[in-house]
Formats: structure tokens, sequence, C-alpha cells
DNA sequence: TTACAAATAGTCAACTTGACCATAATTTAT
DNA sequence: ATAAATTATGGTCAAGTTGACTATTTGTAA
């Protein structure tokens, strides 16, 4: 995070730092920021910084986010804290990782506040971090894999309407894995969480796929009534 | 968490709060400490205290539930920050909850530190909390039903040697619905989780159980080829 | 020796899964 | 026009899992 803090900031013991997953050409990218000032100037890093007395932790998170890359309005939800004694140098910082999976191109980046610099990398050419930057990246990346196999993280990041090959090769982009295309389907199609619409893809050199929208409604629903997304 | 703190606190307006479920009597219960001091002087409230400077958040959650309840060498796991800039009544505190379940049996409360009481309350019976205490118990309740039913979790806090019907009576507490016994035996054995030990039961005024363990290098085996526990 | 309580075993139809193969609808190359 | 390529979508089938039960076994206690 930037080692800039304002009289604002409740204190210097206590940041947040932001795990952004891009996804974009059928690849998982993590955002970073290049410092432009502070004892890590020069390097890239995970988007953070301190939290002010007058904004709850959340909004911080948010707020340091937009300024440093411009991303806005996206739904950033706690990762953990990472908070043991040498984890920062010279003093004693705790911090808060936040994370969020969107779709890389509706978000232009602009690096802004003490960011020189904001840019996606691919998840595993992602450069040396400083602090525990690598360490929250990792846990960051292990808990994402597991979080979209028990909630439906992923529609989130696809357009509105989305074939089922779309949402095939995000998981399989998270997942790092193949995946059966038939039986994908199948299982999701069963679910009942995705309502067809009455549309097909554009501008595909062979047959279109059917689009399909996720219903939060219904989900929400199932949910209630206990059912548990599982993939 | 109590108001007193001393010169090693890193702040204070970062706190640890913990959420410690205590299985008893096939019952689901929650530990809470009566403040001895500060404002919330006379009322029961979570166990939880400041961070020092020199001891990682994980080491401080552990060292305030021992010093306050008694309760020592348990599992802590991290649950969520609470950072609402209102929470705190007079200045912005940000709090680290933390959650644990155990067989309250196994542990022998001793209030201490700032506190005048430690003990051992039903679920539903818990009086109202100061802060957002109430919230945070609420949500950790909330996020045990869920993470019981995808981690072996529950396993922890059996004793070494267990019978089937204990096991299914602790899920019946936590996640407040009765299992059907054949199939939770059934469902539960093919997992190949459960080592059977070549003994029984004792004492019971009626045919004894067989008696099994929880195997943790099976379970671990098991999860690094792919598979995930589900109940 | 009989009543009881709880453990353990088994049945069965409905559903889900994983590994496939088959066909349908398009576009581009010949 | 026809074929080749490419992707969508539809099916099959055996194996395994689930939920709702019924049945049997093994022990204690009256």
């Amino acid at each position: 995070m930037p080692s800039v803090r304002s009289t604002n900031d409740i204190i210097d013991a206590l940041s947040i730092d932001c795990l952004i997953f891009g996804f974009r050409n059928s690849e998982l990218d993590i955002l970073l920021i290049k410092h432009a000032e502070g004892i890590s100037k020069g390097r890239w890093a995970l988007p953070g910084g301190w939290i002010q007395y007058n904004e709850s932790v959340d909004n911080a998170a948010n707020r340091l986010l937009t300024s440093l890359t411009g991303v806005s309005n996206i739904y950033l939800e706690q990762l953990r804290v990472f908070g043991d004694v040498n984890r920062y140098p010279g003093k004693r910082v705790i911090t808060i990782a936040y994370y969020a999976l969107i779709n890389a191109d509706n978000y232009s980046l602009s690096a802004g506040f003490t960011a020189s610099d904001a840019q996606w990398f691919k998840i595993h050419e992602a450069p040396r971090l400083p602090y525990d930057h690598n360490n929250i990246l990792k846990y960051g990346f292990q808990y994402l894999k597991h979080k979209v196999r028990h909630e439906p993280l992923g529609f989130n990041l696809l357009p509105k309407k989305f074939t089922l090959h779309q949402i095939q090769k995000l998981y399989e982009a998270i997942l790092e894995t193949e995946l059966d295309k038939p039986n994908f389907r199948r299982k999701l199609l069963n679910m009942n969480l995705l309502a067809p619409c009455d549309e097909k893809q554009q501008d595909v050199s062979h047959r279109a796929a059917n689009l399909y929208r996720f219903d939060k409604k219904i989900y929400k629903q199932l949910t209630e009534s206990g059912f548990t997304f599982e993939l």
C-alpha cells in the first residue's frame, strides 16, 4: 500500500489491499498498481491504502481502488486479515484484504492518487510484489477457486446475456482445468438459475449459441428454500 | 471488548472479538464474558480486546480468549472484520472477529483479566450484547451453519473416539434440523473419512455403538486429490 | 423372558454424474 | 453447389448417490 497518509486516516497500523481478478481473453488476470512514492516507489503491488476516520472499511476499499486504478462500482468482498508481526518493514501494519471478480473488458484503467500506473497481469505472470502481497495473492486465488464452486460468483462478471460457452471458459480459467461441454451445460441448466433469452449470439462464424441470463430472483428463492450452488 | 489497554497495544482503533461455539448436552452454546470495567462494565459481551505490538493477530485472539475465559489451545479461525463507522460508541473501533467450535465439556471456564465472569449461553438465549456483538453472533452462527456442511469442522470438537450418533446430534444442533439416521451414517461412512476403532461405547443401557475416529491423513489425501466434503 | 432402546442393515425408485457419441446449424474454402 | 470446418445442442448408458422407508440385530432392564 502507499505510505502516504493524511490526518483523516484512522491509524497507520491498519491498511486495506485489494485483489481484483479480471477475466479477459479466456484468461484470469490480477490488477496491480505501480507505486509513485513511498518505500516501495517504482514497484508493482496490490492496490490499497489507509482507512479514513469517517468511512466504513468496505467503503474505504472501494474508494482506494477507484482512486488508484479508476475501477469503480464493483462489489468487493472481504477476504481476510493478514496480521503477522513482520509482514511490513519497519513498523507494525495489519491489512484487510478484499477481493472481487470482474470482467476486465468493462473497465478502463487510469492510474491516480499515489499510483503511477495500473495494469492487468496474468495470474501466473505477476511480478514479485512487496510485503506479503504475493502471499495474499496466492491465498486469494486459492480462495477464489473454492468460492466459485460453491457460489454463483462468476455470473457477475459476464455480460448480462451470455452463452454457455462463455461461462464454461470462465470456470475453466479460474479452476485451471478443462470441463466436459455437454455435462457442464446439463448441470448448469438443470439448476434452473439461467433464463434463456429468446436471442442468439451475433456475428460468429459458426452456429450461433443461445444467450442466457443469470436470474438473481430465482437464485435467491432457491437459496432460501435450502438450495446450494455446487459445481 | 474491554476498554483497558496497555502501552503495548498497537492502537485503540483495532480490536479482536471471539465467537466460541461450544457443544454440550446436544445443544449449541456461545461463550460470553461479563465486563469488570470500562464503558460496558457489568454487561455480557463477546470475549475480545486489543492487539499488542509484538504479537500476530492470530496470537492476539488466543491470548485474549485465554486470559478472559481460561479456554486455551484451541484453533481460532478468522470470521471477518466488522468496520462500520458507528459500531462503537464515542470513537472509531474496527474489530476482527474470530470463531471456533469446541466441546464445552473439555474446558473449564475461569474469568480473568478484565472479565468478572465467563459463561456458556444457549445460542438462542444470549442476552443483548453491547456494540454490534449481537450482529457478529448472528453472522457467525449463519457462517458456521454453512461451514460445517462444506468442511469437516465438527470432528475437532468430539472426543477422539466417537459414535455416529454423537456426530449426528452435533450436526442436528448446528443445522437446527433433524437428520435421517440410516442415511446420515451411510453418507458419512461412504466418504471413508472415519476409521472404525475396534472398540465399542461403554456403559450404555442398550446396544453399544461402534466408535470411530476422524482420519486427518486420509482427509488431507482426499482433499488434495480433488475431494470436497459436502453434507 | 419379555419389553425397550438404540445400532446396524437393507430396499427401492428417483435422480445425478461422467464418459461418451450423434446430430444440427452455420460459415468459409474449393 | 458441395464439402469441410466449427461450434451448438441432444442423447445414451452404466455407475453412483439420495431420500424415504422397513427390517433385523444386540444389548439392557423390568
